[in-house]
DNA sequence: GAAATATACTTTACTACTCAAGTATATTTC
DNA sequence: GAAATATACTTGAGTAGTAAAGTATATTTC
């Protein structure tokens, strides 16, 4: 009984901790990206699940699930990043609904500079970490 | 000088999981913590701060640095908090400039209950971490 | 194959912040 | 001890999201 309470609230002190991580992470990696390449870690998040999809191309709800937003949220993200041409409208020809957002060459490249920079200052933030350490890390993190 | 770009690049991948499950699991207890209690996550870490402070009470700048957020930020959140009587203002005597934040006796029992179901809910997000993996992993938090 | 339901996306109205500038008080410097 | 600087906080203007409702198209059900 006690040992069950006690376990609940380590998980509890995890979920404060990675809150607490990922708004320092956040914001150091959003003015980095920010000050060097003129984006946020949101729209790098965009970019780079783009990358990774087939065909370099994702229908907007799908990078909602890749991000934890809502389509709501997307469509108002993707409108500035559409302007200065990172990505792109495609039409899918098999569901009028959809609407394929793609990564124009721009937007890879501006990633692939972009990725250097959240590499670097990732690593610089998270210092405290033997690279032992760091795997073990990243290895609990994709448990989740 | 292959090793330490894979390195570094992947504490460009804890970085980006650190992003994406805070922003799963911060949405989730925000969820349940307003649904049940009231309140925001945002509100119940202020809060879980005041009652581990001494006197259970701080300054707001100290309220700003314990959640990553500006002193601007706290303002605003501490508004609402004040009108439902979860804190209260005291002032300093020796330094006229501070407003000291006091949680309130209301304030510390639903703390009190929110903390179970932050806890709770905690535990069944992260179902899939054994309890040692989920000591390793506040412990590598805990580093950052 | 018409009606009901589900899905993809956008829009409106709102919340939770931020940054920069402003106010008030404290501390340092000379 | 007056002037310059620093600290604690608030305010005004703006950004990045959300939830709920609306539009358009697809799918299911009978």
């Amino acid at each position: 009984m006690e040992a069950q309470s006690n376990s609940q609230s380590s998980y509890g002190e995890i979920a404060k901790q990675i809150w607490f991580n990922a708004a320092v992470i956040s914001k150091n990696l959003d003015n980095s990206l920010g000050a060097i390449h003129g984006i946020g870690l949101t729209e790098y998040m965009v970019l780079l699940h783009l990358m990774k999809a087939q065909n370099h191309a994702l229908r907007r709800i799908d990078i909602a699930d890749a991000l934890a937003r809502t389509a709501s949220g997307v469509t108002r993200l993707l409108v500035p990043m559409e302007r200065i041409g990172l990505v792109e409208k495609e039409t899918n020809q098999r569901d009028a609904r959809v609407s394929l957002v793609k990564i124009t060459p721009a937007g890879e490249e501006l990633f692939q500079n972009a990725t250097l920079t959240v590499n670097e200052k990732s690593a610089s933030i998270l210092k405290n970490l033997a690279p032992k350490q760091a795997k073990t890390l990243l290895e609990l993190l994709d448990l989740l």
